[in-house]
DNA sequence: AGAACTTTTGCAAATCATTTGCAAAAGTGT
DNA sequence: ACACTTTTGCAAATGATTTGCAAAAGTTCT
């Protein structure tokens, strides 16, 4: 069935306003299933729309990440742009090859450390980040 | 004795020029024992050096990266600058605080999980990243 | 469906961190 | 001190992301 009329009612529920640019981004984003720029969402989607501006993914983004339906995160070692995945399954980490740039998820492996680490520190622990970079098998 | 005979060896041991710019980042990141910024850096020699320039602080601690005597790393999850750290001691991860910015050094927790994500997935790993993020004791 | 109201978008320009080109200055080996 | 190579100061460029503002689109109420 109709997956925008899915995604209009996520919007709703969560009180942003339906619009097409936003539709199609969460879209493309459902569909790829992989970290994406706003660039690559930007320049998948302005073929469609040729109107579409870089500002209008970035705000949209920001928006979902506020929100909480998109994790923004930063995956490559060198190159300081954001990608963003729609949050959906279970947190997980990403395993990146520095070759091709392939992303596969992995699952964490750290909650006893966290409370560990949050016994010896005193720090109320939050959130995480965990990278692993390396070689696939096909670029090795 | 005077440090900055012992970071002039180092340098000439790593065939990096040695001039007055270099040493005293040197300098200053050892006496810190913290992760600077380019910026921070920057500030803090300037006042001696009012004719060093950001660019030149960049190129050097891209320099020390490159000669393995730095580590480059992304420390807040939302501002995009670098961090800088003097490569010593043994390879460590980051507890941050939320508010205060407060810099924790973590043992790292994860030679068991690299091998068995590279069994699982026949990936190479080379390195990974870990950031925790929380609120320390007096920012809770 | 239309009016009134609020939010989003297109567009251009700004911002922030970082890099680069080039001539002058400084470091290095002899 | 000399000839050679690298680094620096300086200005301008770059790349990713954000912002201001008026026009366009979405929402609510009737």
């Amino acid at each position: 069935m109709n997956q925008s009329l899915n995604l209009e009612k996520k919007l709703k529920k969560l009180g942003i306003r339906v619009t097409s640019q936003r539709i199609k981004i969460l879209e493309l984003m459902a569909e790829q299933q992989r970290p994406l720029t706003a660039a690559d969402i930007f320049a998948r989607l302005k073929t469609d729309n040729p109107k579409l501006r870089l500002s209008t993914v970035y705000r949209n983004l920001n928006n979902f990440v506020a929100k909480n339906i998109v994790s923004k995160i930063e995956l490559k070692l060198d190159k300081k742009e954001s990608y963003f995945e729609l949050l959906q399954g279970e947190h997980h980490h990403h395993l990146i090859c520095l070759n091709c740039g392939q992303v596969v998820p992995l699952s964490c492996p750290l909650e006893d450390y966290e409370s560990k680490i949050s016994k010896e520190t005193n720090y109320k622990i939050v959130e995480h980040r965990l990278k692993l970079y390396g070689l696939c098998p096909k670029c090795q």
